[in-house]
DNA sequence: GTCAGGGTTGACGTTTACGTCAAGCTTGGG
DNA sequence: CCCAAGCTTGACGTAAACGTCAACCCTGAC
């Protein structure tokens, strides 16, 4: 079911990304795909990676912070602490997120008061050129 | 009312940044300090600025970009052309935000749908520990 | 057989956003 | 007078995130 891979060139087109970012993302331990002999094969676990990395992107994430992003995704072998200390972890980003997204909030209430400014500036020109 | 003017040692402390960050935003033309002979002299204009530059930096936003983000709070001589060129860029960045605001939204979604799934996975340790 | 179309590993180059000196001015305090 | 505190302008250094070669291997098509 899960057994589908893809090349790094499909990866690419499918991401709209180059083959030297891949490899960049997996020297830092963002990606870790299948070696056939040289050649790698990226599994649909590398697929949700590389969304998860290109959505971190976005939202101004550096990798280093993304590689630790990442391993909140992992549950590794299940143990107990291991997954108390995910859990900790992922609170804790969970929280960073949603300030973020209050803070962008803010930032468009700012900007469509400013735009409500601008509209009414240009209502009072045409009123004058009218009057 | 709008007189007073901060050096470039207390805009650090306030906004804790380097004086090195500031001149770079000045350089770059995020910043426009009065000029007393060779000292710098920041307004209140310069504050806000600023504000908004760190904002900008928190949501991934380059320098170049935030640049552009600047002009559109900035009504210049209040010419109509200008005033809808500014508003039209304007409505574009909030669309951009909005989007931005969308995906983080999703994103926060996912991390609490996997909290739960860990949670889940906790509370089933508990219960064979328990059983 | 060779040739284009993939893929691979170096390794150096580039852009962004500053950090980090060096060297110098100026101003209030002791 | 001297000094520390704070400001100034260069100018070189640096970390992150790739871009851009070069040089090589493999495979299917003709």
């Amino acid at each position: 079911m899960s057994e589908e891979t893809y090349t790094i060139g499909e990866m690419c087109r499918a991401f709209d990304v180059t083959p030297r970012a891949l490899r960049f993302y997996e020297q830092k331990e963002l990606l870790k795909p299948i070696r056939e002999g040289q050649h790698r094969h990226y599994t649909n676990r590398d697929r949700a990676r590389l969304k998860l990395i290109l959505r971190g992107k976005r939202f101004g994430f550096s990798l280093a912070e993304i590689r630790e992003l990442l391993e909140l995704y992992y549950v590794g072998d299940g143990q107990k602490t291991q997954l108390e200390a995910t859990l900790d972890a992922a609170e804790k980003h969970h929280v960073e997120l949603v300030e973020k997204r209050e803070e962008l909030t803010a930032a468009i209430g700012e900007l469509e008061e400013h735009m409500t400014l601008v509209r009414r500036m240009l209502a009072d020109k045409g009123h004058r050129a009218a009057g």
